[in-house]
DNA sequence: TGCAAGATCGCTAACGTGTGCGCACAATGG
DNA sequence: CCATTGTGCGCACACGTTAGCGATCTTGCA
């Protein structure tokens, strides 16, 4: 009985006037009652509920998706290989975060992952119309396309992470896309100020790329961090990484050449710090006594490299949660806004 | 201008009428052009083709999904918290394996996560009806109603890992659920092996809980490996755990004091191997010289341990790849059927 | 030139649901 | 007993798409 002919499909699943007729009612009844209107006599309403129940109706979601033009549900896209987002304890804070602002809600999280052009492709494609009712981007490229072209389709959008064009619009300044963002300059104020209440003063940086936000952001506050303390920044204790370990093994090695008598260095990520701390080893230097390091970012090795690292940590479950209602807001109707979330510093042992 | 009415929404998506009247067409050659379909002239085409463009027009997928029955993407739904899902590698290699084979068809993955009772119910409503063309479920409890109910409800199920009811029945049979599964018998058959074959004799076993088909086939391996070597089963030697570190630690002691010659110990997972290496460490026992060990898992933990772990490893990303196979016939109206994959052991230095 | 076959395309009937409109019927007041 | 109000519910249309059935037009052959 499981062979007769190609796919039983046990004859369709049960549809609106299937409950209906049984119940002895009309369509539109059982509507009301599938949606909880109050325009409908208990008497009939247990009567489609003893229909549905025995029927096992379940609506299609699919049709009430075409009338309602709404889904339930929302996606969260990250840009990233299935390494890094399983590897990055980042990303795992952000889901937590959205996970848990959603519980509140009937919304349904889907996420999903597209590196490739294939993916992005698909990904796109999928999301364009009609599959859900928001979508939350982690981690896209400079001048990605994507969330422009989604919110022209009418899908509403939010960011994690500001878009690099997009630097100078403070918290909560309304701008063509939403997003949420760590307070990068702050972090980064905090983190100097820090070495500078140490007592160091000549701090070197190794800089993020230029082209990203978060790698201008957190050079901005090292400069102004120098600033309000009245002190001059010396151009030739910048160096520029692009957020990897090798290059800020490259960066310490070439400021120290610069300079000899550094006593602290900001990295803007905690990778490049891992790399500058090992540079400093082999060029004798000891961390902290000789030379101070903080990094950003606060991820989970810099709680275990030698010494560990003082780094600055970034609220990421709080930034997901946000995210959330930026775009309950947006699909509410509201107009896209920016908000921020503070960093704070986390003192470890690579600074004294 | 973006407040007059309460939301502007650009006067809606272009449909496909709209599309075929710019273009000087009807709906239906539309459609075919929409969908590739040859009977359409190329002027027609080029006409529509132009429309589209213009008019930045993309299908309704409710409204497609309505006619066709289908949504061409699919669900993984693992029933875990967040932490779990990000931290444990054995997901992520999942993911690849399902996105890798994936990636040659048009289908779009979705992942859920779905571990408190709220999230579950919530999942399932979203999963139940023509939201999906099919649902891989990964880590679900003993007796999960939920396959059961999709399937029910005419949606394609594989499981990851065998459902705990199903122990007898062999790779390739038929059943009422597809899965697949890691060969847990002949993993832990290749462990116990391997001890043997280095000269151990008082072999015992942490086994895994019994109401879980990992714990029971891992079990039964070791007690066949023993039976083949013609050497009897002492049950004295083995004891029982919850495949966490903590019970790995309690297990051990038991069983080095009821019998303080045992020269090797078998852990059904890597957790409770990391476990019973500590405690054999408290006890004065040097690994691998007195006591010899292997885990099972082959978890990124396991290389990191002071010795490095011998353990048996399963081919997380073939899983993934054969889920899609398996759940791709089943869309395609197979009847469901079960895979099993081989592991293989990785001999470190808790061995010797 | 006439006829048939094939290519191309328009029309229309679903797909299953939400919802406004209007009707029937019960309750209440005069 | 009749008029009026209000509640409950059936009817039918709309949502945007696919697919099958013919209608029309072109083309080849006798």
């Amino acid at each position: 009985m499981s062979s007769t002919n190609s796919r039983p499909r046990s004859a369709g699943r049960p549809t609106l006037d299937e409950v209906a007729s049984r119940a002895g009612v009309g369509r539109g009844t059982v509507s009301r009652v599938v949606n909880g209107s109050p325009q409908v006599s208990p008497e009939a309403r247990a009567a489609v509920q003893k229909a549905i129940d025995e029927l096992g109706y379940v609506p299609n979601r699919a049709a009430r998706a075409l009338v309602t033009q709404r889904t339930d549900s929302v996606a969260l896209v990250v840009s990233e290989s299935e390494e890094r987002v399983f590897g990055e304890p980042f990303f795992a804070g952000i889901v937590r975060g959205v996970s848990s602002a959603l519980a509140d809600t009937q919304l349904q999280l889907w996420l999903a992952m597209a590196q490739s052009p294939a993916e992005r492709q698909r990904v796109e494609h999928h999301l364009t119309n009609q599959h859900v009712d928001g979508v939350m981007l982690l981690s896209l490229h400079d001048a990605d396309p994507l969330p422009q072209l989604l919110e022209q389709r009418g899908l509403p959008v939010v960011l994690g992470g500001r878009p690099a064009r997009m630097l100078s619009s403070a918290g909560g300044a309304s701008s063509d896309v939403a997003f949420v963002d760590a307070d990068n300059e702050g972090g980064a104020r905090l983190a100097v100020g820090h070495l500078l209440d140490r007592g160091r003063r000549r701090i070197a940086a190794i800089a993020g790329p230029q082209d990203m936000a978060a790698g201008v952001s957190r050079l901005a506050g090292y400069r102004e961090a120098l600033d309000r303390a009245g002190l001059p920044v010396d151009e030739s204790l910048i160096a520029y990484g692009d957020f990897s370990e090798a290059s800020g093994e490259v960066a310490v090695r070439e400021l120290l050449a610069r300079d000899p008598s550094v006593d602290a260095v900001f990295a803007a990520s905690d990778l490049m710090a891992v790399g500058a701390l090992r540079a400093l080893r082999e060029l004798g230097k000891r961390v902290p006594s000789d030379v101070s390091l903080v990094g950003f970012d606060d991820v989970a090795i810099a709680r275990q490299t030698d010494p560990p690292l003082t780094t600055v940590h970034q609220p990421v479950e709080a930034m997901g949660r946000e995210m959330v209602r930026l775009l309950l807001a947006r699909i509410a109707g509201a107009a896209p806004t920016a908000v921020m979330v503070e960093t704070h510093l986390v003192e470890r042992a690579s600074t004294l």
